[in-house]
Parts: structure tokens; sequence; C-alpha cells
DNA sequence: GTCTATAAAGCGATAGAC
DNA sequence: GTCTATCGCTTTATAGAC
């Protein structure tokens, strides 16, 4: 890891990673020292609040990203298909190059804690919401748009849970191109 | 919880809920001791290797139990329909009243841990090779019924990300009945 | 088989020098 | 802004009485 000077987004990206590789409680601050490169006294310089601040400062990060990579442009794009296909092949990319981790999923399934739980619903009720917008634009009904989006956000989750489970980055791949496939076919 | 004397089965069932709600890590052995209402030296004595011990039990309890009333009628049942019906109600019904929480999805997500991947690797595998084999059975085309499976398990795996995130049994219930349509459909 | 006490290690967080 | 030393607490695991 890079001894080179680190800003607090640097420090993020190298925390989302550590996350991503060792879940959210298993990162103890020692493994994030090792896996970051930081001293601890750096780490509560950016994060005064310490472990708690650090995940929500990456699933905020995250939650930006996909503001702006995701959900941005299934509403701006005027063409329903493209902005569909748009969705697909980001989210596909963005898990492929992140250990095919979630880390809203893995928040979601950790524990009791509603530490985080807001970020959470917020995230993928947004996910699914603006897809179903966009659906409706193209033309979908209503009730049909809403399962469709619910199910084409289930299936990436679930590909991802498959993907990690059998070691398998195909599955997210497949599953991905036939989400594509039934959305785009919904709106022709 | 029931101080009556608990044998290793009545504790692998109480584990099973602790690490449901509160995850692997998260659940200490203090936690496990107050919830289960057992000692630490009963809880060493069924599980001699401790919390490493307790997760694989659980995780082998679960296993058997979808062996038993999932995997099994999938292979027995002589028409394929009735078989895919059968399973999409099993397990719709076994995650609503396990808080909506699939451990070997959480074992899978948990961090960098190759301790339990083979049994999380064998689950999935088993579950998406039986189905589909009865979806073949059924006369669906193999590379169909490879794609349909795998789209199934996501789609509920998915579902049960979704259900925890939003707080909401529905989405189970809603990805589930339209999982369990689109394989009855492939297969008539 | 179950209990309590305790050991040994690791945890998150803080303080103070630089 | 980064470092190291250290506090106080919790962790897993063990020992030994009953």
């Amino acid at each position: 890891m890079a001894r080179t000077l680190l800003d607090r987004s640097d420090a993020v990206r190298a925390l989302a990673d550590v996350f991503r590789r060792r879940g959210f409680e298993a990162a103890s601050l020692s493994v994030i020292q090792q896996d970051t490169g930081m001293g601890r006294g750096s780490l509560y310089h950016f994060f005064p609040e310490g472990k708690v601040d650090m995940a929500r400062a990456v699933l905020a990060e995250v939650q930006a990203w996909f503001e702006e990579q995701v959900f941005t442009p299934l509403r701006t794009a005027e063409d329903a298909s493209v902005a569909v296909a748009e969705m697909t092949g980001t989210v596909r990319d963005y898990f492929l190059s992140r250990r095919r981790v979630c880390l809203f999923a893995v928040a979601a399934l950790g524990g009791e804690l509603p530490a985080h739980a807001d970020a959470v619903r917020t995230y993928f009720s947004e996910w699914v919401d603006r897809l179903a917008r966009t659906l409706r634009r193209g033309g979908v009904a209503n009730r049909d748009a809403a399962a469709l989006a619910v199910d084409a956000v289930a299936a990436i989750q679930g590909a991802l849970v498959l993907a990690r489970a059998l070691d398998d980055d195909a599955v997210v791949v497949d599953v991905v191109a036939r989400v594509e496939e039934r959305l785009l076919a919904a709106l022709s």
C-alpha cells in the first residue's frame, strides 16, 4: 500500500477495499492500519468518531457514485432502453471490479445493526424507484414497472451472493445479461 | 429463553436464531450465552472448538434441512411443475419464518473467511443443480435449465437482501411468486 | 453436564510528542 | 498531519469446583 501521503478521499477508497475484503465487523483497526498503510493517528484525524465514521464515509462515497453513475443517468437519458442498457453495463463493471461485493448488501445482512439502516434503505429504494420510473417512461404499465424493477435489483444482488459463493464472475455476467434482456423486452 | 435442559440439537436451533439476528462475527459468546440461556460450560461442552464449531454445526443443520425439505423433493417428485411449486412455497415459508436471513448468504458475504467456504459452495451449487435437473426432467432444454435455475436462486437470495434492507416481507412473497411463475412457464 | 473465575489476547479509542 | 504508547474494556478459551 502506498506510503505517499493520503488525503481523506484516498483514505475512503482504501477503506472501501478493506471492508469489501473483510466485512465491516472483521475489519479491525489493526487490519485497517496494515491494509491502508495509515496509522491510527491519521485514521482518527480523518474519522474522529472511529470505525462507525469510516463505514459511514465509505457508504456515502458508494451512494454518491451510484447517484452520479447510475441513478442520474437513469433519470436523464431520453431513451428508456438506452438508460437500461447503460445501467446494467455500469453496475456489472462496477461490481466485477470491486470484488463482487455490494457494501450495502453486506450492511443489510450484517447483524442487528440499525447503524446504517437508513443509508441502506435509501440506496436500495432509490435504485428500485429510479429504475421503475424509467420503465414507466418507456411505456411499461405502473404495476409491471414496479415488479420488474424489484426483480432486476434482486437478481443483481442475488448474483453477487452466488458469484462469491461459487467464486465465479460468470454468474454476474450472465445474470446481468438476462436482466437486461428482460427489461428491454418489456420496453419493446 | 427456556431454562429447561437443552440437548445439542436444541442448542443448534438456539444458535441459529442468534446468528440470524446478529451475524456470525457480532454474535459474541456473552450475547450467545444470554440469548440461548446456556452457560459457557455447556456451550464448550457441546462445541469444544468454540464459535467456529457452533457456526459449522448451524450451517450443517440448515444444509440438512434443505437436503430433506427442498433438494430431495426436487429430485423425487414425479411431476416437475409440482416439484417447482413445492420448492418455492417451502423456501418462501422457511425464510419468512427465519427473519428473512439465509445464513449461507451471510457466510458468503461475511469477510475474507474461507472458513465455511466449502459448505457455502456446496449449498448453493446443490440448490442450483437440483433445480436445473428438475427443469430438464420437465422438458426444458439443457442451456435454458441452467440459466433458469441460476436466475431463480439468485432472485430468491436478492429478495432476502432487499427484504431486509427495506424491512418488508412482501418483497420475498412477490419475488418468489414471480420466480415460480417463470419456472412454471418454462415447463409448460 | 453446568457453573464461576480467570487467563491471555485483541479490541476501539485517546493522549501527547513531534 | 502522523506517530507511538497506553488506557479500559471485551473477546475467546480454559480450569476446576460441583
